[in-house]
DNA sequence: GTGAGTTATCGTCATGTTGACAATAAAGAG
DNA sequence: CTCTTTATTGTCAACATGACGATAACTCAC
Protein backbone atom coordinates (compact mmCIF):
# COMPACT_ATOMS: atom_id res chain seq x y z
CA UNK A 1 0.00 0.00 0.00
CA UNK A 2 2.32 3.16 0.83
CA UNK A 3 5.13 3.58 -1.39
CA UNK A 4 7.07 5.33 -0.11
CA UNK A 5 7.78 9.84 0.34
CA UNK A 6 4.75 11.64 -0.37
CA UNK A 7 3.70 12.93 3.14
CA UNK A 8 0.96 10.20 4.29
CA UNK A 9 -2.02 12.76 4.63
CA UNK A 10 -4.38 12.50 7.52
CA UNK A 11 -8.37 13.17 6.74
CA UNK A 12 -10.74 13.44 9.29
CA UNK A 13 -13.37 10.57 8.21
CA UNK A 14 -16.93 10.44 8.92
CA UNK A 15 -19.86 7.64 8.91
CA UNK A 16 -23.12 9.12 6.83
CA UNK A 17 -25.75 6.74 6.93
CA UNK A 18 -28.52 6.70 4.72
CA UNK A 19 -31.88 5.12 7.02
CA UNK A 20 -34.85 3.84 4.39
CA UNK A 21 -37.91 2.53 5.95
CA UNK A 22 -41.38 2.33 4.18
CA UNK A 23 -44.40 4.26 6.35
CA UNK A 24 -47.97 3.53 4.97
CA UNK A 25 -46.77 2.73 2.07
CA UNK A 26 -44.29 5.72 1.36
CA UNK A 27 -40.34 4.98 1.08
CA UNK A 28 -38.95 7.57 4.19
CA UNK A 29 -35.38 8.38 5.24
CA UNK A 30 -34.24 9.30 8.05
CA UNK A 31 -32.69 12.74 8.60
CA UNK A 32 -31.17 15.36 11.12
CA UNK A 33 -31.47 18.97 11.41
CA UNK A 34 -28.36 20.54 11.56
CA UNK A 35 -27.57 22.64 14.73
CA UNK A 36 -24.48 23.70 13.64
CA UNK A 37 -22.36 25.48 10.81
CA UNK A 38 -21.85 25.06 8.39
CA UNK A 39 -25.28 24.29 7.05
CA UNK A 40 -26.83 25.08 10.11
CA UNK A 41 -30.96 24.54 9.56
CA UNK A 42 -30.48 22.59 7.15
CA UNK A 43 -31.13 18.64 6.76
CA UNK A 44 -28.10 16.27 6.35
CA UNK A 45 -27.44 12.13 6.83
CA UNK A 46 -27.46 11.09 10.44
CA UNK A 47 -23.87 10.24 10.71
CA UNK A 48 -20.38 11.51 12.59
CA UNK A 49 -16.54 11.21 12.87
CA UNK A 50 -15.21 8.14 13.13
CA UNK A 51 -13.07 7.63 16.78
CA UNK A 52 -9.57 6.00 16.45
CA UNK A 53 -10.51 2.02 17.58
CA UNK A 54 -13.23 1.91 15.60
CA UNK A 55 -14.24 0.33 12.88
CA UNK A 56 -16.90 1.56 10.12
CA UNK A 57 -19.99 -0.63 10.34
CA UNK A 58 -19.87 -0.35 13.61
CA UNK A 59 -18.89 4.16 14.01
CA UNK A 60 -22.38 3.85 11.29
CA UNK A 61 -24.29 1.61 13.77
CA UNK A 62 -22.90 4.26 16.79
CA UNK A 63 -24.28 7.09 15.46
CA UNK A 64 -27.07 6.34 14.42
CA UNK A 65 -28.45 5.35 17.77
CA UNK A 66 -26.79 7.99 19.25
CA UNK A 67 -28.86 10.35 16.87
CA UNK A 68 -32.34 8.29 17.25
CA UNK A 69 -31.89 7.44 20.61
CA UNK A 70 -32.41 3.51 19.46
CA UNK A 71 -30.51 0.98 21.06
CA UNK A 72 -30.32 -1.82 19.16
CA UNK A 73 -31.13 -0.60 15.69
CA UNK A 74 -33.70 -3.09 13.56
CA UNK A 75 -33.10 -3.89 9.58
CA UNK A 76 -29.93 -4.76 8.03
CA UNK A 77 -27.22 -2.38 7.41
CA UNK A 78 -24.65 -2.39 5.03
CA UNK A 79 -21.98 -0.40 3.59
CA UNK A 80 -22.62 2.11 0.46
CA UNK A 81 -19.55 3.75 -0.47
CA UNK A 82 -17.05 6.50 0.15
CA UNK A 83 -17.36 10.16 -0.81
CA UNK A 84 -14.88 12.78 -1.30
CA UNK A 85 -12.58 14.09 0.23
CA UNK A 86 -12.32 16.77 -2.21
CA UNK A 87 -14.80 19.62 -1.91
CA UNK A 88 -16.94 18.01 0.22
CA UNK A 89 -17.14 20.17 3.33
CA UNK A 90 -16.13 23.88 3.09
CA UNK A 91 -14.11 23.41 6.24
CA UNK A 92 -12.13 20.97 4.36
CA UNK A 93 -11.54 17.71 3.34
CA UNK A 94 -13.00 15.57 5.01
CA UNK A 95 -14.19 11.38 3.56
CA UNK A 96 -16.95 10.09 4.26
CA UNK A 97 -18.12 6.81 4.18
CA UNK A 98 -21.59 6.14 3.47
CA UNK A 99 -24.10 3.57 4.81
CA UNK A 100 -27.70 2.32 4.15
CA UNK A 101 -29.99 0.75 6.56
CA UNK A 102 -33.10 -1.12 5.34
CA UNK A 103 -35.14 -1.15 8.46
CA UNK A 104 -38.49 -1.78 9.81
CA UNK A 105 -40.44 1.70 10.54
CA UNK A 106 -39.26 2.73 14.00
CA UNK A 107 -39.90 5.55 16.49
CA UNK A 108 -37.07 7.94 16.62
CA UNK A 109 -36.72 9.38 20.04
CA UNK A 110 -37.17 12.89 20.67
CA UNK A 111 -33.62 13.59 21.12
CA UNK A 112 -32.78 15.34 24.43
CA UNK A 113 -29.74 18.38 24.67
CA UNK A 114 -27.69 19.43 21.94
CA UNK A 115 -28.18 16.27 19.80
CA UNK A 116 -29.57 17.08 16.46
CA UNK A 117 -33.67 16.32 15.77
CA UNK A 118 -34.20 12.68 13.90
CA UNK A 119 -37.01 11.98 11.50
CA UNK A 120 -38.49 10.82 9.31
CA UNK A 121 -39.18 12.42 5.82
CA UNK A 122 -40.99 11.24 2.48
CA UNK A 123 -37.89 10.37 -0.33
CA UNK A 124 -40.61 11.72 -2.37
CA UNK A 125 -39.71 15.24 -1.09
CA UNK A 126 -36.74 15.28 -0.90
CA UNK A 127 -36.30 14.52 -4.79
CA UNK A 128 -38.53 16.73 -5.68
CA UNK A 129 -36.85 19.58 -4.45
CA UNK A 130 -39.24 20.17 -1.82
CA UNK A 131 -36.74 19.30 0.95
CA UNK A 132 -32.77 20.10 0.21
CA UNK A 133 -29.78 18.49 1.87
CA UNK A 134 -26.79 19.79 3.13
CA UNK A 135 -22.99 18.71 1.79
CA UNK A 136 -22.77 16.22 -0.80
CA UNK A 137 -26.22 14.24 1.01
CA UNK A 138 -28.47 14.65 -1.92
CA UNK A 139 -25.88 12.86 -4.35
CA UNK A 140 -25.23 10.02 -1.49
CA UNK A 141 -29.44 9.19 -0.71
CA UNK A 142 -29.76 9.21 -4.49
CA UNK A 143 -26.54 6.71 -4.83
CA UNK A 144 -28.66 4.92 -1.71
CA UNK A 145 -31.75 4.62 -3.69
CA UNK A 146 -29.77 2.83 -6.34
CA UNK A 147 -28.65 0.26 -4.41
CA UNK A 148 -31.57 -0.33 -2.16
CA UNK A 149 -33.53 -0.66 -6.23
CA UNK A 150 -30.94 -2.78 -7.02
CA UNK A 151 -31.12 -4.95 -3.80
CA UNK A 152 -35.03 -6.15 -4.13
CA UNK A 153 -33.88 -6.80 -7.53
CA UNK A 154 -31.68 -10.21 -6.37
CA UNK A 155 -31.75 -10.42 -2.25
CA UNK A 156 -33.94 -11.38 0.07
CA UNK A 157 -33.37 -7.64 1.63
CA UNK A 158 -36.96 -6.24 0.72
CA UNK A 159 -38.01 -8.32 3.93
CA UNK A 160 -35.22 -6.27 5.97
CA UNK A 161 -37.89 -3.37 5.47
CA UNK A 162 -40.43 -5.79 7.46
CA UNK A 163 -40.67 -7.03 11.00
CA UNK A 164 -39.80 -10.39 12.03
CA UNK A 165 -43.09 -11.96 10.29
CA UNK A 166 -44.86 -10.35 7.62
CA UNK A 167 -47.84 -11.11 4.74
CA UNK A 168 -46.87 -11.07 1.46
CA UNK A 169 -49.37 -8.07 0.86
CA UNK A 170 -46.69 -6.32 3.30
CA UNK A 171 -43.80 -6.99 1.57
CA UNK A 172 -45.08 -6.08 -1.82
CA UNK A 173 -46.14 -2.91 -0.32
CA UNK A 174 -42.30 -2.41 0.56
CA UNK A 175 -41.38 -3.47 -3.60
CA UNK A 176 -43.48 -1.21 -4.57
CA UNK A 177 -42.31 2.09 -2.68
CA UNK A 178 -38.94 1.32 -3.00
CA UNK A 179 -39.96 0.56 -6.78
CA UNK A 180 -42.23 3.50 -7.21
CA UNK A 181 -44.30 0.96 -9.28
CA UNK A 182 -47.53 -1.27 -8.52
CA UNK A 183 -47.10 -4.96 -8.77
CA UNK A 184 -49.63 -6.96 -9.62
CA UNK A 185 -50.26 -8.94 -6.07
CA UNK A 186 -51.29 -12.30 -7.74
CA UNK A 187 -47.56 -12.46 -9.74
CA UNK A 188 -46.11 -11.33 -6.84
CA UNK A 189 -47.69 -14.01 -4.61
CA UNK A 190 -46.35 -16.67 -7.02
CA UNK A 191 -43.12 -15.24 -7.30
CA UNK A 192 -42.30 -14.60 -3.80
CA UNK A 193 -44.01 -17.87 -2.43
CA UNK A 194 -42.31 -19.81 -5.15
CA UNK A 195 -38.59 -18.99 -4.63
CA UNK A 196 -37.15 -21.62 -3.24
CA UNK A 197 -35.08 -20.15 0.23
CA UNK A 198 -36.88 -17.40 0.32
CA UNK A 199 -39.88 -17.12 2.71
CA UNK A 200 -40.66 -19.46 5.16
CA UNK A 201 -44.13 -19.91 6.26
CA UNK A 202 -45.26 -19.74 9.67
CA UNK A 203 -48.47 -21.27 10.10
CA UNK A 204 -49.84 -18.48 11.63
CA UNK A 205 -52.34 -15.99 9.80
CA UNK A 206 -53.08 -11.86 10.30
CA UNK A 207 -56.37 -11.10 12.08
CA UNK A 208 -59.13 -8.04 12.80
CA UNK A 209 -57.76 -6.35 9.30
CA UNK A 210 -60.27 -5.84 6.35
CA UNK A 211 -60.68 -8.90 3.66
CA UNK A 212 -59.27 -12.64 4.19
CA UNK A 213 -56.51 -12.95 6.52
CA UNK A 214 -53.08 -13.34 5.50
CA UNK A 215 -50.76 -15.78 5.88
CA UNK A 216 -47.58 -14.98 7.95
CA UNK A 217 -44.50 -15.26 6.81
CA UNK A 218 -40.69 -15.08 7.76
CA UNK A 219 -37.51 -15.21 6.01
CA UNK A 220 -36.17 -18.21 5.33
CA UNK A 221 -32.68 -19.25 7.53
CA UNK A 222 -30.76 -19.49 4.20
CA UNK A 223 -31.46 -16.19 3.16
CA UNK A 224 -31.40 -14.10 6.66
CA UNK A 225 -28.25 -12.17 6.32
CA UNK A 226 -25.13 -12.96 7.95
CA UNK A 227 -22.73 -10.74 9.29
CA UNK A 228 -19.97 -10.58 7.21
CA UNK A 229 -21.41 -12.67 4.38
CA UNK A 230 -22.47 -11.04 0.82
CA UNK A 231 -26.20 -11.11 1.02
CA UNK A 232 -26.68 -14.08 -1.50
CA UNK A 233 -29.20 -14.04 -4.64
CA UNK A 234 -32.18 -15.67 -3.88
CA UNK A 235 -34.64 -13.70 -6.65
CA UNK A 236 -33.47 -12.76 -10.05
CA UNK A 237 -31.89 -16.22 -11.81
CA UNK A 238 -28.47 -16.47 -13.11
CA UNK A 239 -28.02 -14.77 -16.43
CA UNK A 240 -27.00 -18.21 -17.93
CA UNK A 241 -26.41 -21.57 -16.82
CA UNK A 242 -23.26 -23.47 -17.56
CA UNK A 243 -23.23 -25.91 -19.90
CA UNK A 244 -23.65 -29.32 -19.13
CA UNK A 245 -21.49 -31.54 -21.34
CA UNK B 1 -22.18 15.11 10.20
CA UNK B 2 -19.80 15.83 12.39
CA UNK B 3 -22.01 16.36 16.17
CA UNK B 4 -19.45 18.04 17.79
CA UNK B 5 -17.41 17.13 20.34
CA UNK B 6 -15.45 13.69 20.02
CA UNK B 7 -12.01 14.59 18.83
CA UNK B 8 -12.08 14.34 15.07
CA UNK B 9 -9.49 11.96 14.88
CA UNK B 10 -7.74 11.73 11.22
CA UNK B 11 -6.75 8.76 9.64
CA UNK B 12 -4.38 7.97 6.95
CA UNK B 13 -6.05 6.88 3.60
CA UNK B 14 -5.03 4.53 1.23
CA UNK B 15 -6.44 3.09 -1.46
CA UNK B 16 -5.70 0.16 -3.08
CA UNK B 17 -7.12 -1.53 -6.55
CA UNK B 18 -7.76 -4.87 -7.51
CA UNK B 19 -6.99 -4.73 -11.61
CA UNK B 20 -8.54 -7.79 -13.04
CA UNK B 21 -7.80 -9.03 -16.72
CA UNK B 22 -7.99 -12.39 -18.76
CA UNK B 23 -5.15 -13.73 -20.79
CA UNK B 24 -5.21 -16.69 -22.39
CA UNK B 25 -8.70 -17.70 -20.55
CA UNK B 26 -7.44 -17.39 -16.96
CA UNK B 27 -8.36 -14.41 -15.07
CA UNK B 28 -5.42 -12.83 -13.68
CA UNK B 29 -5.04 -9.11 -10.88
CA UNK B 30 -2.08 -7.51 -11.03
CA UNK B 31 0.15 -7.80 -7.94
CA UNK B 32 3.33 -5.84 -6.44
CA UNK B 33 6.17 -7.21 -4.21
CA UNK B 34 6.64 -5.37 -1.52
CA UNK B 35 9.90 -3.64 -1.28
CA UNK B 36 9.57 -2.34 2.19
CA UNK B 37 8.27 -3.48 5.58
CA UNK B 38 5.78 -4.33 6.87
CA UNK B 39 5.32 -7.49 4.94
CA UNK B 40 8.23 -7.18 2.52
CA UNK B 41 8.81 -9.47 -0.05
CA UNK B 42 5.50 -10.23 -0.24
CA UNK B 43 2.72 -9.84 -2.59
CA UNK B 44 -0.42 -7.23 -2.40
CA UNK B 45 -2.69 -5.13 -4.32
CA UNK B 46 -1.29 -2.20 -5.89
CA UNK B 47 -2.19 1.29 -4.36
CA UNK B 48 -0.74 4.13 -2.13
CA UNK B 49 -2.16 7.25 0.07
CA UNK B 50 -4.48 9.28 -1.16
CA UNK B 51 -2.98 12.74 -1.28
CA UNK B 52 -4.38 16.17 0.39
CA UNK B 53 -6.95 17.54 -2.81
CA UNK B 54 -7.27 14.20 -4.48
CA UNK B 55 -10.39 12.27 -5.07
CA UNK B 56 -10.22 8.89 -4.25
CA UNK B 57 -10.89 7.55 -8.04
CA UNK B 58 -8.14 9.87 -9.29
CA UNK B 59 -6.03 8.65 -6.16
CA UNK B 60 -6.78 5.14 -7.49
CA UNK B 61 -6.00 6.00 -11.00
CA UNK B 62 -2.85 7.11 -10.08
CA UNK B 63 -1.30 4.81 -7.83
CA UNK B 64 -1.92 2.39 -10.66
CA UNK B 65 -0.30 4.80 -13.24
CA UNK B 66 2.67 5.11 -11.11
CA UNK B 67 2.89 1.40 -10.38
CA UNK B 68 2.60 -0.16 -14.26
CA UNK B 69 4.28 2.51 -15.84
CA UNK B 70 0.90 2.39 -17.65
CA UNK B 71 -0.08 6.24 -18.81
CA UNK B 72 -3.71 5.94 -19.89
CA UNK B 73 -5.40 2.91 -18.16
CA UNK B 74 -7.70 0.48 -20.53
CA UNK B 75 -10.61 -0.85 -19.12
CA UNK B 76 -13.26 0.48 -15.96
CA UNK B 77 -12.90 1.82 -12.88
CA UNK B 78 -14.76 1.74 -10.09
CA UNK B 79 -15.27 1.73 -6.18
CA UNK B 80 -15.00 -1.49 -4.57
CA UNK B 81 -15.47 -0.57 -1.06
CA UNK B 82 -13.70 0.44 2.13
CA UNK B 83 -12.13 -1.54 4.63
CA UNK B 84 -10.86 -0.60 8.57
CA UNK B 85 -9.64 1.87 9.59
CA UNK B 86 -9.15 -0.83 12.62
CA UNK B 87 -6.36 -3.44 13.12
CA UNK B 88 -5.88 -4.20 9.34
CA UNK B 89 -2.31 -2.38 9.19
CA UNK B 90 0.74 -3.49 11.83
CA UNK B 91 1.47 0.16 12.02
CA UNK B 92 -1.66 1.70 13.22
CA UNK B 93 -5.32 2.61 11.84
CA UNK B 94 -4.93 2.81 8.38
CA UNK B 95 -8.29 3.31 6.04
CA UNK B 96 -7.93 2.03 2.61
CA UNK B 97 -10.24 2.02 0.20
CA UNK B 98 -10.62 -0.60 -2.48
CA UNK B 99 -11.36 0.20 -6.17
CA UNK B 100 -11.96 -2.19 -8.77
CA UNK B 101 -10.40 -2.02 -12.31
CA UNK B 102 -12.00 -4.29 -15.22
CA UNK B 103 -9.22 -4.14 -17.93
CA UNK B 104 -8.15 -5.70 -21.22
CA UNK B 105 -4.44 -7.45 -21.06
CA UNK B 106 -2.26 -4.33 -21.46
CA UNK B 107 2.07 -4.80 -20.57
CA UNK B 108 3.43 -4.18 -17.13
CA UNK B 109 5.98 -1.89 -17.81
CA UNK B 110 9.21 -2.93 -15.79
CA UNK B 111 8.96 -0.91 -13.03
CA UNK B 112 12.54 0.80 -12.53
CA UNK B 113 14.29 2.60 -9.56
CA UNK B 114 12.64 2.32 -6.33
CA UNK B 115 8.67 1.28 -7.36
CA UNK B 116 7.30 -2.11 -6.59
CA UNK B 117 7.49 -4.71 -9.32
CA UNK B 118 4.12 -5.62 -10.63
CA UNK B 119 3.01 -8.20 -12.52
CA UNK B 120 -0.33 -10.34 -13.49
CA UNK B 121 -0.63 -13.59 -11.26
CA UNK B 122 -3.76 -16.02 -12.07
CA UNK B 123 -6.17 -15.26 -9.28
CA UNK B 124 -6.66 -19.03 -9.08
CA UNK B 125 -3.33 -19.32 -7.35
CA UNK B 126 -4.42 -16.70 -4.84
CA UNK B 127 -7.50 -18.72 -4.07
CA UNK B 128 -6.08 -21.80 -3.78
CA UNK B 129 -3.39 -20.74 -1.22
CA UNK B 130 -0.22 -20.57 -3.58
CA UNK B 131 0.13 -17.35 -3.30
CA UNK B 132 -0.55 -15.26 -0.19
CA UNK B 133 -1.09 -11.60 0.04
CA UNK B 134 -0.24 -9.33 2.70
CA UNK B 135 -2.72 -6.80 5.17
CA UNK B 136 -6.10 -7.97 4.68
CA UNK B 137 -5.53 -8.12 0.90
CA UNK B 138 -6.65 -11.11 0.52
CA UNK B 139 -10.01 -10.46 1.81
CA UNK B 140 -10.42 -7.63 -0.74
CA UNK B 141 -9.46 -9.49 -3.68
CA UNK B 142 -12.43 -12.17 -2.60
CA UNK B 143 -14.77 -9.13 -2.74
CA UNK B 144 -13.33 -7.52 -5.76
CA UNK B 145 -13.63 -11.33 -7.59
CA UNK B 146 -17.68 -11.57 -6.36
CA UNK B 147 -18.32 -7.95 -7.61
CA UNK B 148 -16.90 -8.91 -10.99
CA UNK B 149 -18.74 -11.69 -11.28
CA UNK B 150 -22.56 -10.00 -10.48
CA UNK B 151 -21.36 -7.19 -12.57
CA UNK B 152 -21.27 -9.41 -15.72
CA UNK B 153 -24.71 -10.79 -14.18
CA UNK B 154 -26.67 -7.54 -15.56
CA UNK B 155 -24.12 -5.01 -16.46
CA UNK B 156 -22.32 -5.02 -19.85
CA UNK B 157 -19.06 -4.23 -18.28
CA UNK B 158 -17.99 -7.78 -19.45
CA UNK B 159 -16.78 -6.03 -22.27
CA UNK B 160 -14.58 -4.40 -20.61
CA UNK B 161 -12.16 -7.20 -20.33
CA UNK B 162 -11.67 -7.02 -24.04
CA UNK B 163 -10.47 -4.09 -26.58
CA UNK B 164 -12.49 -1.57 -28.18
CA UNK B 165 -13.66 -4.60 -30.84
CA UNK B 166 -14.44 -7.89 -29.69
CA UNK B 167 -16.02 -11.21 -31.12
CA UNK B 168 -18.62 -12.81 -29.45
CA UNK B 169 -16.62 -15.68 -28.96
CA UNK B 170 -13.63 -13.28 -27.15
CA UNK B 171 -16.44 -11.89 -24.71
CA UNK B 172 -17.31 -15.20 -24.09
CA UNK B 173 -14.07 -16.49 -23.09
CA UNK B 174 -14.58 -13.46 -20.40
CA UNK B 175 -17.54 -14.48 -19.00
CA UNK B 176 -16.23 -18.03 -18.48
CA UNK B 177 -13.05 -16.95 -17.05
CA UNK B 178 -14.88 -15.00 -14.49
CA UNK B 179 -17.45 -17.26 -13.60
CA UNK B 180 -15.06 -20.30 -13.76
CA UNK B 181 -17.03 -22.19 -15.96
CA UNK B 182 -18.40 -23.13 -19.64
CA UNK B 183 -21.04 -21.64 -21.22
CA UNK B 184 -23.02 -22.93 -24.33
CA UNK B 185 -21.52 -20.76 -27.45
CA UNK B 186 -24.62 -21.09 -29.24
CA UNK B 187 -26.78 -20.13 -26.48
CA UNK B 188 -24.11 -17.56 -25.50
CA UNK B 189 -24.05 -15.87 -28.89
CA UNK B 190 -27.79 -15.56 -29.10
CA UNK B 191 -27.80 -14.01 -25.50
CA UNK B 192 -25.35 -11.34 -26.59
CA UNK B 193 -26.54 -10.41 -29.99
CA UNK B 194 -30.34 -10.83 -28.98
CA UNK B 195 -30.17 -8.73 -25.73
CA UNK B 196 -31.05 -4.78 -27.21
CA UNK B 197 -28.34 -1.75 -26.20
CA UNK B 198 -25.74 -4.13 -25.14
CA UNK B 199 -23.47 -5.06 -28.68
CA UNK B 200 -23.12 -3.34 -32.12
CA UNK B 201 -22.03 -5.23 -35.12
CA UNK B 202 -19.03 -2.99 -36.42
CA UNK B 203 -19.29 -4.62 -39.74
CA UNK B 204 -16.20 -6.11 -39.79
CA UNK B 205 -14.44 -9.49 -39.31
CA UNK B 206 -11.74 -11.28 -37.53
CA UNK B 207 -9.38 -13.14 -40.66
CA UNK B 208 -6.07 -14.99 -40.07
CA UNK B 209 -7.37 -17.18 -37.16
CA UNK B 210 -8.21 -20.90 -37.33
CA UNK B 211 -11.85 -21.21 -38.51
CA UNK B 212 -14.90 -19.82 -39.74
CA UNK B 213 -14.04 -16.03 -39.52
CA UNK B 214 -16.18 -13.82 -37.05
CA UNK B 215 -18.08 -10.33 -36.97
CA UNK B 216 -16.00 -8.04 -34.48
CA UNK B 217 -18.71 -6.02 -32.28
CA UNK B 218 -18.27 -2.94 -30.35
CA UNK B 219 -20.63 -1.71 -26.96
CA UNK B 220 -23.76 -0.11 -27.94
CA UNK B 221 -23.06 3.94 -27.21
CA UNK B 222 -25.69 3.43 -24.46
CA UNK B 223 -24.23 0.92 -22.90
CA UNK B 224 -20.93 2.59 -22.62
CA UNK B 225 -20.27 3.66 -18.70
CA UNK B 226 -20.58 7.10 -18.59
CA UNK B 227 -18.45 8.58 -15.57
CA UNK B 228 -20.47 9.14 -13.05
CA UNK B 229 -23.61 7.54 -14.03
CA UNK B 230 -23.49 3.69 -12.68
CA UNK B 231 -23.59 1.25 -15.15
CA UNK B 232 -27.31 0.40 -16.38
CA UNK B 233 -28.44 -3.04 -16.42
CA UNK B 234 -28.96 -4.48 -20.25
CA UNK B 235 -28.39 -8.02 -19.31
CA UNK B 236 -30.60 -9.53 -16.85
CA UNK B 237 -34.14 -8.55 -17.37
CA UNK B 238 -35.99 -7.05 -13.98
CA UNK B 239 -37.46 -9.09 -11.79
CA UNK B 240 -40.80 -8.20 -12.30
CA UNK B 241 -42.31 -5.50 -14.52
CA UNK B 242 -45.23 -3.33 -13.13
CA UNK B 243 -48.68 -4.04 -13.50
CA UNK B 244 -50.57 -2.28 -16.57
CA UNK B 245 -53.64 -1.19 -15.31
C1' DG C 1 -6.31 -28.28 -55.08
C1' DT C 2 -8.79 -31.32 -51.71
C1' DG C 3 -10.35 -33.17 -47.63
C1' DA C 4 -10.02 -32.77 -42.58
C1' DG C 5 -10.27 -30.02 -38.70
C1' DT C 6 -11.95 -25.88 -36.47
C1' DT C 7 -14.73 -22.19 -35.21
C1' DA C 8 -18.94 -19.24 -36.07
C1' DT C 9 -23.64 -18.85 -36.71
C1' DC C 10 -28.43 -20.22 -37.45
C1' DG C 11 -32.32 -23.23 -36.38
C1' DT C 12 -35.38 -26.38 -33.74
C1' DC C 13 -37.89 -28.00 -30.00
C1' DA C 14 -39.34 -29.18 -25.40
C1' DT C 15 -39.59 -26.93 -21.00
C1' DG C 16 -39.99 -23.22 -17.78
C1' DT C 17 -41.20 -18.50 -16.57
C1' DT C 18 -43.95 -14.42 -16.96
C1' DG C 19 -47.83 -11.12 -17.69
C1' DA C 20 -52.63 -10.73 -17.80
C1' DC C 21 -56.51 -11.79 -15.68
C1' DA C 22 -60.66 -15.07 -14.10
C1' DA C 23 -62.31 -17.38 -10.20
C1' DT C 24 -62.68 -18.71 -5.57
C1' DA C 25 -61.91 -18.28 -0.39
C1' DA C 26 -62.44 -16.01 3.95
C1' DA C 27 -62.86 -12.55 6.58
C1' DG C 28 -65.54 -7.76 8.41
C1' DA C 29 -69.36 -4.23 7.83
C1' DG C 30 -73.96 -3.12 7.61
C1' DC D 1 -77.37 -12.59 4.98
C1' DT D 2 -75.36 -9.85 1.56
C1' DC D 3 -71.87 -6.70 0.15
C1' DT D 4 -67.20 -5.28 0.21
C1' DT D 5 -62.58 -6.23 0.79
C1' DT D 6 -58.40 -8.66 0.59
C1' DA D 7 -55.91 -13.26 -0.05
C1' DT D 8 -54.95 -17.06 -2.73
C1' DT D 9 -55.35 -20.45 -6.46
C1' DG D 10 -55.69 -21.24 -11.40
C1' DT D 11 -55.47 -20.66 -16.45
C1' DC D 12 -53.44 -19.52 -20.69
C1' DA D 13 -50.80 -17.40 -24.25
C1' DA D 14 -46.33 -15.21 -25.10
C1' DC D 15 -41.75 -15.41 -24.35
C1' DA D 16 -37.14 -16.96 -22.76
C1' DT D 17 -34.02 -20.70 -22.00
C1' DG D 18 -31.30 -25.19 -22.22
C1' DA D 19 -30.01 -28.79 -25.17
C1' DC D 20 -28.30 -29.78 -29.25
C1' DG D 21 -28.49 -30.60 -34.71
C1' DA D 22 -27.06 -28.55 -38.95
C1' DT D 23 -24.48 -25.38 -41.88
C1' DA D 24 -21.16 -21.97 -43.17
C1' DA D 25 -16.62 -20.33 -43.84
C1' DC D 26 -12.33 -20.30 -42.95
C1' DT D 27 -6.94 -22.69 -42.17
C1' DC D 28 -3.92 -26.32 -42.59
C1' DA D 29 -1.68 -30.67 -43.92
C1' DC D 30 -0.91 -33.25 -47.80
Amino acid sequence: MPASHPAPARFPVTVDVVALTVRDGVLNALLITRLIEPFRGKLALPGGFVLAGEDLLEAAGRELAEETGVERLPGHLEQLGSYGPKGRDPRGDVLTVAHLLLAPDFPVLAAGSDAEKAAWYPVREIQDGTLELAFDHAQILNDALERAKSKLEYSPLGAAFCGEEFTIAQLRAVYEAVWGTRLDPRNFHRKATGTPGFLEETGRMTTGDAGRPAALFRLAPEARPTAGQPTRAVLNPPLMRPRES
